[in-house]
DNA sequence: TGTGTTATCCAAAGCGCTTTGAGAAACTCA
DNA sequence: TGAGTTTCTCAAAGCGCTTTGGATAACACA
């Protein structure tokens, strides 16, 4: 591997010129530059990273900490399709991504332990709380952020990308009401989390709005796997009282939702409406002339995107103050919703005998 | 933030003795150990990771490349729990992970510039094709690496960590064979990757064994999304000689052919058998006290780890030659399999009603 | 021709750590 | 007590780059 001082006496120049050259300093001339990067081409030279950090002090890396839930050691899935859209733009700035994996209970330390030793330069906070102390903690340590997402009880300016999540649930809530659904149910996120909260609210606004008392036993909050869309709309339909539409606040379960009406029989659309948010993950795309599920939609890779620009700007020094983005996510009506039909269909044959049935809420 | 100088003078002591002790060498005694750290602990001091990765010229750093395949810009679902599993271990062993998302048809020359530009120790490559050039390019740039997966037309030694997908397969088709099931459609990865040929293989070689000869119609290739699911379901069940059993790579597209049974009103388990290789991802677990889908399952964090696990002890020269970890894949019976059904059952006129609606392939 | 400007290039001093080659201190044993 | 060992500590030389503060060359103008 060849270094910079070998380098520049083989094309018989400095370093200092040769790296002049190749970090684009005006003090060189077109001429020069030109034919160091030809040269560099055609002898394989490449700057070591290890001795230009070193040097400018600058780690040219974001880091993401990736926490594993500590209920089921699960990864976020939204996750991946956030750092494809954030690693893009990364890779254009010239940006390594490191990433940590960390169990749930070690994620401060995981952020004190980046800061202090210098291998980032900016860090994203993913999945706040709603009181989140990695914002305080990041503020202390002065290492640039970005949240996706926001925590809405920590006072103070911060950056920020997240979805008008109480204004896409209410939305969506009242798109049910209008359909003349009175006992609709909400499978949120895990309790605490900001999004979740929001999400309740809006929920809980256009209810409020049409005069109608929301019931804590159609709410969930857990982490959003399939079987827990399965075993939560098992019970809410199981119940003395079920629901005739469910907003469910992801497309994962979703899956386990549909799966449980098909197992009870009941028709998805007609007999019991649903509708989701949807992050437009990219292995699970809610799509076709008329979508599966009814959606407020948002972009998961597009919100890596800003989030990553916001952040580079930030640690380029390009930033005023503090940005925020809040993106919109509009309802597109799919296949997935209907008027809501007279309770008493729902009380036919099969589904009493399906319900006897007994469930397992895992 | 303290550097060494000054926190080595403010304990009273030069900088090589707290060097070594922070880096558990032998020349410095237990006790004059134990100050150090405590003092580190107390005044808050960490070695700077990029100073340190110079002087050692380690990286510390493991490399990890994602591409956004071209067709869908997708992310493989698999990746996050791959992720989760391999970074793990990296923490334990106090190495980071470097994350480049990529564009598929640059992905090589993102490994050379990861190997030149030195800011990582070793890589793993994801996703090998039967013929995969990055073995033979890591190879030569003298990289450490490991492969998830194998390529069956590279010759020579490297690491790897695989299932066996060859015999997972031939034992799920024999397994539908044995339930009197002739006619099986196999919903399979993109054409050219090597687990999606070893999986065909699989197939194959079940089918033939019992003299039966393979059918292209009911093979399909692409990547495992929801919808390649539904549509691949759709149109083999509304070919003029539909499957009575079905064996699809993923779980996602198992939803999707969830989803086309329903919608055509054909049940999973009775009319049509489902078997799925299920790499247990955390957000899409396949449990039960009976699983919902028969299907041969490996871990696909235990993968990582493992994977991990290997490519560390290479990195570290405690490794004598190439190692290979083979998992095996048990297929556990669930509910979407069932004796094959008289195929005039499944014509019936709901059936061939649904099929009159147009479907495309997306 | 001499002076002032610009356009180029260079030597050398870091960046903060590791590690070599030796020296001082402490200990052992005859 | 002194020589030989072991234990601990240190000064200094890198690691390969960036960047400061000049020096040199090239050019213009009077």
């Amino acid at each position: 591997m060849m270094n910079l001082k070998e380098f520049s006496h083989r094309i018989g120049l400095s370093p200092t010129t040769v790296s002049r050259a190749l970090n684009g300093y005006p003090e060189v001339s077109e001429r020069t530059r030109r034919k160091v990067l030809e040269s560099a081409e055609r002898l394989g030279y490449t700057p070591n990273s290890r001795a230009a950090r070193l040097a400018t002090g600058r780690a040219m890396t974001i880091g993401h900490i990736l926490p594993l839930s500590k209920e089921h050691e699960m990864v976020n899935p939204i996750f991946s399709d956030f750092i494809a859209g954030a690693g893009e733009q990364y890779s254009k700035s010239g940006y390594d991504l490191a990433l940590s994996v960390v169990r749930d209970e070690d994620e401060e330390e995981a952020y004190r332990d980046l800061a202090t030793r210098g291998v980032v330069d900016g860090v994203v906070i993913h999945g706040p709380k709603v009181e989140d102390p990695r914002i305080r903690l990041l503020g202390e340590l002065g290492l640039p952020f970005v949240v996706h997402g926001r925590s809405s009880r920590v006072p103070g300016e911060y950056n920020w990308v997240d979805v008008n999540n109480r204004r896409a649930f209410s939305r969506a809530t009242e798109f049910l009401l209008d359909l003349g659904h009175r006992r609709i149910g909400l499978i949120n996120g895990l309790d605490g989390m900001d999004f979740a909260t929001r999400r309740l609210n809006g929920y809980g606004d256009a209810l409020a709005a049409h005069g109608i008392a929301g019931d804590p036993e159609l709410v969930f909050n857990g982490e959003m796997t399939e079987n827990y869309g399965f075993a939560t709309t098992m019970q809410m339909l199981a119940s003395r009282k079920p629901p005739t539409a469910i907003l469910i606040s992801s497309i994962i379960p979703a899956m386990g939702a549909r799966r449980a009406l098909h197992d009870l029989g009941i028709g998805l659309g007609d007999e019991v409406s649903v509708v989701i948010h949807d992050d437009d993950l990219s292995y699970f795309r809610n799509e076709g002339d008329v979508p599966i599920f009814t959606a407020t939609r948002s972009s998961v890779r597009e919100a890596g995107r800003l989030c990553a620009d916001i952040l580079l700007d930030a640690i380029r020094g390009a930033q005023d103050g503090r940005r925020h983005v809040l993106l919109e996510a509009d309802l597109t009506v799919g296949q997935s919703t209907g008027p809501a039909p007279a309770m008493r269909h729902l009380l036919d044959r099969d589904r009493a005998e399906a319900l006897r049935r007994p469930q397992s809420l895992t």
